[in-house]
DNA sequence: TTGTAGGCGTTATCAA
DNA sequence: TTGATAACGCCTACAA
C-alpha cells in the first residue's frame, strides 16, 4: 500500500499472489484469464477495495473519461436543462462533465476549447456564440477530438449536430398569430451568426409570404438573444407610432426582457398585445397569462447530444459528420388573442 | 514529438537544448535557472507551442485541476445560478468544475462523491439532500479532500460551510404578513434533515411568538422543497375549510408547485391569498403579480462557496472548518395584501 | 545551475 | 494463461 492511502495495482497483486499483468487483465476483461485467477483477483479487490488511479489511467490510455460542455451561461434554463439530461447519460456511461461558461465572449470560447484540449477531454459539446467567428473555428478544427455543436452550424468543420427545426416552428408561430389576424408581427430574435437566428427569421418571412402578408422590415429586430436586447428591442417596437399587434420573443431570455418592457409600458396581454416565445420553462407556464411557445423537448436535446458524442466515442459510428434535426410543438396558451381593434 | 501530435517536455528539451529537468523548471518557476536558459525553453515552448499533459502532471502531483461540484439538479435556477458564479471563479484560477446531478438520492449521492474521488477531483463543492444520511456522512468523511458544503451542516464531519441566514428571512417574511393582518400562515419547505428546512420553522415559529400569534402547527408542510411536493401540500392547504389566508412557500421549486395549485384552484393574488417565496427567479420577478420574495445573493453564495475552497486548497487558511452566513432581505412585491375578509 | 535517473499507477507487448 | 518489463509524460531528489 502507498503511503497515499489508496492502494494500487500492485498492492492487489501481491495480496492476491499473481503479477500486476494478470490483475490488470482481469480488471479490463481480457478474455485470457482462468475463472481461478479471476476469483482470487476480485476478491483481493475487495479486500483492499482497490479502485484504479484514473489519472494513471488516462495518462497510459489517453482517455479521461470526461465530456467538456461549454454554454454561454449555464444559469440559462435552457442550457440547464439540457446540460440535466446530457450529464445523466454521460454518468451512466461512465463520463464525467466538465462544464464551463463562455459568456458569450468569442475569445473566451477559443480559450476554453484549448482549455478543455489541454485537460484531453475525450470530447466536447457545445453551444457556440457566433458560428462564423473565424478564430473560433481555427480554434475548433486544431481540436482533434470528437465535437458536437448544439443549434449551431459552424462551416468547414467536421462536427456532429444536434439541430431543431426553427424554421418550421417559427413558421408555424407566425401562422398562428396571421390566423388569429395580427398584421403586424413584432421578432426579436438572434442575427445571421448563428443557426436559429437565420431559421427563425426565414420561417417567420415564409408565413408571411404564404399568407400573402408583406413584411415590415422594421418589425424585425435581430442581434441577440439576451434579456437586454429583449428589453431593449420590445420597448422600441411596444413604443413606435405604429406598433405591432403581436410579439414573438425568439429565445428565453428574449422574453425575460420583453416582459419587463412589458411590464413597464402597462400593456395587457393578450388583450392589447398577444405574446409568443420560444422554448417552455417555468415563466411561461405560470405567467399571469401563460404565454405560448414554440415548444421543443429540451432533455431530447440533450440526451441525443450526449448519445451522439458516445456512438463517437465508441467508434462505431460512421465517419461522416451526422446532422440531426428535431421538431417543435406549437404549444398554444393564454397570451394570444386577435389584434386590438 | 510523439504520434500523438502533442509535443512532450521531452521535445522542448531537445529543441531547447537542454535537459529536461531545465525545462521542467523553467515550467514551474524554480529559481535556480539562468535567464538565458529560460529564454531558450520558453522560446523552445512557443515554437513547438507545448502544454503540459494534466494527466501526467496529475499522476506525479496528485492534482488534476479540478473541482466536483454536486447538487441535486442543475436545472434548478437555485443552483444553476450558484454554479455558475461558482465555475467562474474556478476557473479564473485554473480549476476546472466538474459538473454532477444528485437529483437528490442519497445512494447516488454516495456514488458521485465516491466517482468524484476516484477523479482525483482536488476538492468538492456540494449540496447534499439529506445532511443526517448516515451513509452519506460516513463516505464523506472517508474522502480525504477539502469539502465545502453549501446550506448544509452535516455533523461529526469536518467540512468549510456557507450557509444562509434563512431563519432571519423567515422570520421577516411571517413578520411581514403578521403586520398584514394574517393569522393563519401556511409554510411549506424542507424537513429537519436539512438545516434550510430546520432555519424556516424556527424563523416562523419565532414570529408568531414574538407576536403572540398561536401557530397552528397542521399549516406547517415540511418533506421536501420539490415542486410536486409544493403542488401537493399547496392544494391540500387551500382546499381545507380552515384555509390559510398567506402561503409561503420555501424554495423556488415549492413555488413552481404552489402557483401550479393556485392556477388550478382559480385563487387570485393576492386579493384572496397573500404569497412569498424565498429565492428570487425570473419567476418571481415576472409572474402576474411579481412575487415577494425572501432574497439573498446567489451569486455571493457561489463565489464565497469558491473561494473557501481555493483558500483551503492553497493551505493558506488555519485548519479548522469556516463557517460563513450570508444574509436575506425581504424583497417586498405585490402578492400580499391583508387577508379577504 | 544543470543533467541524470527513478518513480508515480497503468496498460500492453513479448516471452515463457 | 501468465509474468516480467517497457513505455506513457512529468517532477524531483541527487549528483555533477
Amino acid at each position: 500500500m502507498t503511503d497515499h492511502g489508496k492502494p494500487t495495482i500492485k498492492d492487489v497483486a501481491r495480496t492476491a499472489g499473481m503479477s500486476i499483468g494478470t490483475v490488470s487483465r482481469v480488471l479490463n476483461q481480457h478474455p485470457s484469464v482462468t475463472e481461478s485467477s479471476r476469483g482470487r483477483v476480485m476478491e483481493a479487490v475487495r479486500a483492499l477495495s482497490y479502485e484504479p488511479n484514473l489519472a494513471a489511467q488516462s495518462m497510459r490510455t489517453r482517455s479521461k473519461k470526461a465530456i467538456g460542455f461549454m454554454v454561454n451561461d449555464i444559469a440559462n434554463p435552457l442550457f440547464a436543462t439540457i446540460s440535466r439530461h446530457a450529464e445523466t447519460v454521460f454518468h451512466e456511461h461512465g463520463y464525467a462533465l466538465l462544464l464551463a461558461n463562455s459568456t458569450g465572449k468569442a475569445s473566451t470560447e477559443v480559450d476554453l476549447v484549448e482549455q478543455f484540449f489541454r485537460h484531453r477531454t475525450d470530447a466536447m459539446l457545445i453551444s457556440l456564440a457566433d458560428e462564423t467567428n473565424s478564430g473560433l473555428l481555427k480554434a475548433l478544427k486544431q481540436v482533434s477530438i470528437p465535437l458536437v455543436v448544439m443549434d449551431r452550424e459552424p462551416k468547414g468543420i467536421a462536427v456532429d449536430k444536434v439541430m431543431t427545426d426553427h424554421a418550421q416552428g417559427m413558421r408555424q408561430a407566425t401562422e398562428y398569430l396571421i390566423r388569429l389576424g395580427h398584421r403586424r408581427i413584432g421578432l426579436i430574435t438572434a442575427d445571421h451568426r448563428i443557426s436559429p437566428g437565420r431559421a427563425r427569421v426565414e420561417g417567420y418571412v415564409a408565413a408571411h409570404k404564404a399568407a400573402g402578408v408583406s413584411v415590415d422590415p422594421q418589425l424585425i429586430r435581430t442581434r441577440s438573444l439576451s434579456a437586454e436586447f429583449g428589453l431593449q428591442e420590445a420597448t422600441s417596437l411596444l413604443t413606435a407610432k405604429d406598433r405591432p399587434s403581436a410579439l414573438i420573443a425568439g429565445g428565453n431570455q428574449t422574453l425575460v426582457g420583453a416582459l419587463r418592457s412589458i411590464r413597464h409600458l402597462g400593456i395587457s396581454v393578450p388583450d392589447a398585445l398577444s405574446l409568443v416565445s420560444c422554448d417552455n420553462t417555468e415563466l411561461t407556464e405560470l405567467a399571469g397569462p401563460p404565454i405560448t411557445v414554440v415548444w421543443r423537448d429540451l432533455g431530447l436535446v440533450g440526451r441525443t447530444a450526449a448519445d451522439l458524442l458516445l456512438q463517437r466515442l465508441s467508434g462505431e459510428e460512421s465517419p461522416e459528420p451526422r446532422r440531426i434535426l428535431l421538431p417543435t410543438e406549437l404549444l398554444v396558451r393564454q397570451s394570444c388573442g386577435p389584434p386590438a381593434a
